[in-house]
DNA sequence: AAGAACTCCTGTTGGC
DNA sequence: TGCCAACAGGAGTTCT
């Protein structure tokens, strides 16, 4: 899926056209998406208002008039896409079930009291859409394990170094682990690791000190974690494969990858004579080089 | 209990 | 050109 940075930069594209409508109109077209809509879930939504739009790890979190939370999750090629608003031209497959192409992965639509008409697109399903009540959604087991925010303020070496104190486990598997910290997917694990040195193979126990304190190491991945999301988020995220903004364009971060789907080219890494290999890790492929990550 | 493997689904890509 | 295998940015569930 989209991972932190597409899903803020999709959440900034819906904002100005979700927050302060009302939802007038919710067409779902499939009974599920990953999961099954909850009962009732378009006679639930229409009606209500978007009091703001969030986002919790890869979450877009909508406040509704009435105390319901909408939680959507994008999964791997999930997609929005706003038309219409004040003066605009809603698009004409919004509301009318396209026969082919694309559209037929177009599987939810919201038309909001702006004339805004917002479609959710996703060709492998493995997004999802619920609906919790906000004094609960702490408790919901979607979010309850959750792990830190990487670019709220608790990120720095020492609170890498607790999460990961005594994890065999290799550090690729730790910053992908959701429960640790929460947002970080494939891409942005294989750059922070080539950014910060370290092999996605070293056991994540090995950047906290015998007393469980922060090391050398543990301080250049907090860095360079908040520094890679921020540029990408600068950038409008990464579009590979599935990922574009709300309005079709796209991000442009894939162009600064360093190692991500770089195999066989030299590593970036001044004077650093290694060229990016591939390794799959649980898996998924993990990009890096052996040279300078250590 | 931690860690790894498997699973959902469809579209694209690269090799022959 | 066609065919087929490998692969894709996630994460809940099930295994060892």
């Amino acid at each position: 899926m989209p991972e932190l940075p597409e899903v803020e930069t999709v959440r900034r594209g819906l904002e100005p056209a979700m927050v302060g409508a009302r939802l007038e109109r919710v067409v779902v077209r499939r009974p599920d998406l990953r999961f099954p809509f909850p009962p009732g879930f378009a006679e639930r939504l229409t009606g209500r208002t978007v009091e703001a739009l969030g986002r919790r790890a890869k979450y877009l979190v909508a406040d509704l008039s009435g105390g319901d939370v909408l939680v959507m999750h994008l999964g791997m090629t999930g997609r929005f896409t706003v038309s219409g608003g004040p003066g605009g031209t809603v698009s004409p497959g919004a509301f009318h079930h396209q026969a082919g192409g694309d559209a037929v992965h177009d599987h939810v639509v919201f038309g909001l009291s702006n004339g805004h008409a917002i479609t959710y697109n996703d060709a492998r399903r493995f997004g999802f859409m619920t609906l919790v009540p906000r004094a609960t959604l702490a408790e919901h087991p979607l979010f309850k394990g959750l792990g830190i925010e990487p670019l709220g303020n608790a990120l720095d070496g020492a609170l890498l170094a607790g999460l990961f104190a005594g994890k065999a486990a290799p550090l690729k598997a730790a910053l992908l682990d959701q429960r640790l910290i929460a947002g970080l997917g494939n891409i942005y694990v294989c750059e922070a690791l080539h950014r910060a040195g370290l092999s996605p193979k070293r056991a994540a126990g090995t950047l906290a000190t015998k007393a469980g304190g922060p090391t050398a190491a543990a301080r250049r991945l907090a860095t360079v974690i908040r520094e890679v999301l921020e540029e990408a988020v600068a950038a409008g995220g990464s579009s590979l494969r599935d990922y574009a903004h709300t309005d079709g364009s796209l991000g442009y971060f894939q162009h600064t990858f360093r190692v991500y789907d770089r195999e066989g080219e030299p590593c970036p890494t001044p004077g650093c004579k290694g060229v990016v290999r591939r390794l799959v890790q649980s898996g998924r492929s993990t990009f890096f080089c052996g040279v300078c990550q250590r």
